[in-house]
DNA sequence: TTCGGTTGTGCAATCGATTGTGCAGCCGCG
DNA sequence: CGCGGCTGCACAATCGATTGCACAACCGAA
């Protein structure tokens, strides 16, 4: 049990009087289609075990031009939608045998590209790249160097993609905010209001295309003053939504977070009022976070299936998908408190519509 | 602009009309010492722009036998500690022009173990090992693989290791909610309680001798009833939080939760009752969770100090610390709403102290 | 002119695996 | 007996870089 210096195929072939190229066989299970003898490759495994061999991965790679190693590149590890992927991605690559390797970037497009140009170095398989700053030039690298790589979440127009779909998940969630809204007096008041993301952006587009197909499917008509797609910036939403609250004189009846930061926003500005208030409005939010749970008001959440996306993006991979393949996955409703501790009326049913 | 084929040093060699060794030297920055012409090397070193030149890493990393990579093994990515420990450990390893390899386990110690083997069949530089579910045969394999390796978050006894000062973090927190505490008639009311957490593991033992410092030293007698350590599950702490809160005939006036787990079976509890019973309590989490910030009620929290863990480690290393060496990084104390947003009224100015 | 020292570069071994090919035995069949 | 075909393995090239060493050319000094 002390094996000190690295031990290579050589030593065992050396041991057992075989040569480097027999021991290689029966070492990476090819044995049989080189014709060893069955004994012959058990004994070797056998030594090799006792020696407590272990392959350089290196040198196999040099040989085959592949590693094992398969990258994920994203924009950070501290964010809930982003940490889910990284475990479902790191079960999927251990399923198939991989290494995973995962990289944030920090949303800087010029670390996105270097990291994509180390990890090339290394002769990754295969690159799998979420919510990128700048999918053209990663995409661009890969194609140069026939990566096959997959985007998540941010598509790009050259390469295959996987992405939620944000116009069904905001139409589920516009409408089970009405559905548990509770009617207001006021006209202005009695609405939901979209708040937060860019409408430059392809996912807010998207979103808020969802949010008024529901809208006009349920009172006809959405008003364009419903939507303030006023960026991701916690802040600048905070001062939306106090700058709403005075215009309309009071809180609104709905509210749609369109993101998580929008969200803590809001709870932030909800912290000062009366709990009372806040229980008679019908929030909902763009992401999950597990808190959002717990709160003493009730808030619906839309919740990204990130091992569905793992999934499908590995599909796009085995099927060597070339084009501009873009793949939607639905999104997972988690109304509030559904099957929690809080038993609060919910006006009707169909928050059963959640698949 | 099309490099279809991998360009090696041979290429550029034979283009330029130099050796590959010339070649080499040139692009890896040693070809001062190897004596080639500054002209030469630049203009190798500009034809490998042009070129799209990139190593292979691999067959650098088998002639030299180290390969640039650094692994970091992890309970799971889905955690704040951990996913803030990932952050900081990318950072780092990229500032040091290594490439970080992060794997999650999912507290398999066998996952832990062949996860260790894979890494270092890739030949990393180096291992750390965060919140280890079987400390003692990593260890083993590194040592017996000469592979330098530090654990964090949980320690072990054959290796350097950095972990938090669980005592002076369960002190501080604890002197906070003393501090910010209502007094109550009712005598085992008018108490701390700890909730949460394993006696006999390390972390959670040096938290209760600091719990029981702060309590002794502020009304001089600590008893063991206001220690419950039933364990990380969070449906068991609710279950003893409800039990206790039947024994006092209500809820203590402070509260010690010693776990992000167990403060979530509690705001599942707290989520049922009066609002201002909550704003009565004084309640503590010796973890961090942002959205602690934004609840109705103040809780202190306790934070690692991700980044100096890992600082910590890296020093480690580069000191080549070889025995039992244990450095620990005082953890952060996130007072309740202190310069937070929330200017509400606060039933009493005890809370003015929370600095 | 010869010799020692410096410059600048090339040669070839090497890291540890994989893999195309060669070939010695042996068997059975005609 | 001869020959084709199978079995079971070894040889050696190869992947792309790094690195110890050899060596030619040149220069100045003796």
């Amino acid at each position: 049990m002390k094996p000190t210096q690295k031990q290579t195929i050589y030593d065992i072939a050396h041991k057992i009087g075989a040569s480097p190229s027999t021991v290689s066989a029966a070492l990476n299970g090819t044995w049989r289609s080189r014709r060893i003898n069955e004994k012959t490759a058990e004994s070797i495994i056998e030594l090799a075990r006792q020696m407590g061999y272990s392959v350089n991965l290196q040198a196999r790679g040099l040989r085959t031009a592949r590693s094992g190693l398969i990258g994920l590149i994203l924009p950070e590890h501290n964010n809930r939608f982003f940490s889910d992927l990284s475990q479902s991605f790191t079960l999927e690559a251990r399923a198939r045998g991989q290494c995973p390797v995962i990289i944030a970037t920090q949303r800087d497009p010029e670390a996105e590209v270097s990291t994509a140009q180390d990890l090339m170095a290394y002769s990754i398989d295969a690159l799998f790249i979420a919510g990128a700053a700048d999918p053209m030039r990663v995409s661009r690298l890969c194609h140069a160097a026939q990566l096959p790589h997959v985007f998540i979440d941010q598509p790009c127009p050259d390469a295959p993609s996987v992405i939620t779909d944000n116009e069904v998940g905001a139409r589920r969630l516009t409408e089970i905010i009405l559905s548990t809204m509770r009617p207001h007096p006021q006209p202005d008041r009695n609405k939901v209001y979209f708040i937060g993301g860019d409408a430059r952006l392809h996912a807010s587009s998207r979103r808020i295309a969802g949010f008024r197909a529901a809208i006009n499917a349920h009172s006809g008509q959405c008003e364009d003053s419903q939507i303030i797609a006023c960026g991701y910036d916690p802040d600048v939403a905070l001062a939306e939504i106090i700058a709403l609250t005075h215009r309309l004189g009071g809180l609104p009846a709905g509210l749609f977070a369109n993101s998580i930061n929008v969200f803590e926003a809001l709870l932030r500005f909800l912290g000062e009022l009366p709990e009372a208030e806040l229980r008679a409005m019908s929030i909902g939010c763009f992401d999950y976070e597990p808190y959002g749970e717990l709160l003493r008001f009730p808030v619906h959440m839309v919740r990204q299936r990130h091992r569905q996306l793992v999934r499908r993006a590995y599909e796009l991979l085995d099927q060597r998908a070339n084009g501009n393949v873009l793949v939607t996955v639905e999104p997972e409703l988690y109304p509030a408190h559904g099957p929690g501790p809080f038993k609060g009326a919910e006006p009707d049913a169909t928050a059963g519509s959640a698949q």
